[in-house]
DNA sequence: GCTTGATATGAATATCAATTCATTTTCATA
DNA sequence: TATGAAAATGAATTGATATTCATATCAAGC
């Protein structure tokens, strides 16, 4: 139910005066909710106040006292998902000790996040790949945090010996990344009556060897 | 300039009566070449028939007697890349014999032409990852075109010895096309200083390759 | 150069939905 | 229970733009 809760207390947007005061009230997280059931269902554009606050049982007007306007719900929900999920992929990293490890449950958790959250993945692979997107600072923070955390999970298995040095680790970020939102997106398109998470392992370990039979290529 | 071309004389829409009779006039392909245009630049919603109509040189209504409504002009343009792209796609892989090349090859030239021309890139992108998309049946046909593409020379690369049986053709096509549109999606919300067709062979590497270290990983 | 049907025009229409704000309700405090 | 400030309401306002249509232009045959 209250899945916003995080964000009691916090307002990390400098420009989110409106509702500093207000944030304690659960109102804020009742649309914020609404809003994000409703954008995944229809689409943002698709979308309107009045059906928003349908959703979350409040009048047309209540929601500008939370929010700025309509764009500024998408920016607030990125602003907290993207901290949420982070938060969650470094805990799931840390708990492995080797690379190739750490990689496996980095997938496997990103995969079950989206997959629990289905509003989410919905908002998430929509807004990712427009050119003028909304809430761009967030979307680039949390493509710039997924990039780190390869990145060190890359660097990390060089030193062990479990992954090449003779690769592009900003190209490998893209190569991981790309695998995974394309099976998500795959995933969201269908009825999903499969589960998403059972692609975790596969899909690693096409990362990891290739779809090449060993011995031959190596020029 | 005459790019659309190819339209001549058939549309392929079976709704798409409004414009039999007048697609030869070019009118008809300065409108789409103008929407596109002007869809790419702020994304469909944004875009407005105004914008369209001044982009092609014709007044608003004209607009009318060649496209049913707004998102007719997106199902017309999807319905000819989709065409157009998928020929070359296809001559470029026959072009190669063994499997491993022609996967090259294909890849090579999707960055090229997702390079040549960017505003379809950029609609693309958009519209593929959407989940209430607009033009729909042209999207699902270009999926469905890709996967049995790569079906075909992952199954000749098997044959060949090439490429590893015990992988799940299913996924590999999310894996690749994955790989490929995130290096896209990068490149498109870069500055684009950089070539995108330079990122063809390290990205087959890594697709055949995988990041791993060769003998390590063998269950 | 007149006629006619096909094309093209763009101002007017109709619709829709974000945002505002005058009014009402709530509720903590005295 | 009275009071007033904070919160909530939702009808009215405002702005925007997709689509229509009465009118104008064109071009080909006579």
């Amino acid at each position: 139910m209250n899945e916003y809760s995080f964000m009691i207390g916090r307002t990390t947007l400098p420009e989110g005066d409106v509702i500093t005061a207000k944030v304690k009230n659960d109102k804020y997280h009742r649309i914020l909710e609404a809003a994000v059931t409703v954008f995944a269902k229809a689409g943002f554009h698709e979308s309107t106040i009045s059906q928003i606050a349908k959703a979350a049982g409040v009048a047309d007007g209540t929601i500008y006292l939370y929010f700025k306007n309509k764009d500024d719900i998408l920016v607030h929900f990125f602003n907290f998902k993207t901290r949420q999920v982070f938060a969650c992929f470094h805990e799931e990293v840390d708990h492995a000790h080797k690379a190739v490890d750490k990689l496996r449950n980095l997938i496997k958790r990103h995969l079950e996040e989206f997959q629990k959250d289905r509003h989410m993945a919905v908002l998430y692979q929509a807004e990712t790949h427009r050119i003028n997107r909304l809430a761009e600072e967030q979307i680039r923070e949390m493509h710039k945090m997924y990039l780190d955390l390869i990145a060190e999970i890359v660097e990390q298995g060089q030193v062990e010996g479990a992954i090449r040095r003779d690769i592009y680790v900003g190209l490998v970020k893209r190569y991981i990344l790309g695998g995974v939102d394309e099976v998500i997106n795959t995933w969201l398109h269908s009825e999903r009556k499969y589960d998403l998470t059972s692609m975790a392992d596969p899909l690693v370990d096409l990362f990891i060897r290739g779809i090449g039979t060993q011995p031959a290529a190596h020029s």
